[in-house]
DNA sequence: CATCGCTATATCGATTCGATATAATGGTCC
DNA sequence: GGACCATTATATCGAATCGATATAGCGATG
């Protein structure tokens, strides 16, 4: 789940570890706090997987002169992480900051990255489905659209299993039965939308028989 | 976590680890869906702390012979959960099934339930905060009360650090993060409303003093 | 009577968290 | 200029939880 998110983030800029967990504070701070004891596991859970690779800058001045150094950064937005990378790499040619690791994304990671995308995690936690929505630009209409039914599909199955028995419950766990499932329904409808408007956008427009009737 | 609601079931009844799960996914569905894997290491843990003990029928008869093993259930409430237990204890005396072990809360878990439920665990996990609220019958008027503020203060503060910076995200991790907002904000609202409900019910009069001004 | 599904306990590896340690650097105050 | 503190940065530890898996007894269904 969170070797998802962090190879998204490499997807656009080399990033150290704790760049990484500033991003994901900063852009999607309410959805994702991620501690270090979790980065920083990950990062070497990834790269022993030979989805990253560290470059770095241990023998001064090498960061600049590796052929495959080059800043790739095409102007994608984002001109703060921009200037961290370039802040980074001074500091790492310069005076070299304690054991400062630059992570890159190699092929094998893109591919994994996709898969984590469409396949990995499971449906039932908001907080990994979160992320991987928030990723979702990378994904085709057709995997988003089915990454999104199968989490509204999900929700609404955990629903229906809650329904009713409210009985026998007293008025506190009650109220947080009743909120979790108020909240569970609106989740729903959020879904519903996302659906909608996901269908709305013919990217490629598919024959009619690509489909087969209407889901929900 | 998981201690505080197993202390919080134990309370009523006596019980061993399936039922305490079912218990939780029947009456707190929506909630907490918690897996064995967690359920008897808790278990386990809270024998080693002292907190519950296994009453044990390995000796056929026993159960029924102990002393201390009356069945102990006033009519509260949840026929099936009582039928559960008459059940188990039946088949642990007559063909005692594998090895199964009903726990009972000590004194020393009645201390610890209300310690765990007022103060422990963290007010930032939604599941956390839900499950203690699920037992917060068992509070005083005002540590119910300030276990509310406790949780919309916190809420308010992830609300506040997130606000406004939705540039440079696209529709997707826009739309999440907005949508993350929604939530918390109805959080608090629903947060407002029990708080309001607390405040309303005046369990123990207090003199006007005993208050310093509306918080909000 | 074989097989399926439920009851029941238990353990394993993986992931994540929160706390803590370590250290270098930059800025502020006196 | 030097004492002090916040920030940047990496890393490790133990604990909690999950999901999968193993094991096994029992009742019902066919």
């Amino acid at each position: 789940m969170l070797d998802m998110a962090i190879l998204g983030l490499l997807e656009e800029r080399d990033l150290h570890g704790y760049e990484i967990r500033r991003q994901l504070r900063d852009h999607l701070g309410i959805l994702a706090n991620v501690s270090f004891g979790s980065i920083y596991p990950a990062l070497t859970r990834l790269e022993k997987a030979g989805a990253v690779m560290a470059t770095e800058a241990s023998a001064a001045r090498s960061a600049n002169g590796t052929p495959s150094a080059a800043p790739q950064a095409p102007p994608t937005g984002s001109l703060s992480g921009e200037l961290a990378v370039l802040r980074a790499r001074r500091h790492s040619t310069t005076h070299s900051r304690r054991g400062k690791k630059v992570y890159r994304i190699t092929e094998k990671g893109q591919q994994l990255f996709v898969e984590l995308l469409a396949e990995g995690g499971s449906l039932d936690d908001a907080r990994s489905f979160g992320l991987r929505l928030a990723f979702a630009r990378h994904l085709a209409p057709q995997a988003r659209l089915s990454l999104l039914e199968r989490r509204r599909a999900h929700l609404v199955q955990r629903l229906a299993e809650a329904e009713d028995p409210k009985i026998e419950l007293d008025v506190y766990a009650r109220s947080v039965v009743e909120h979790t499932a108020d909240s569970v329904a609106q989740d729903i409808s959020w879904l519903d939308r996302l659906i909608a408007s996901e269908r709305a956008l013919p990217q490629s427009v598919p024959t009619e028989l690509t489909y087969e009737g209407d889901i929900r």
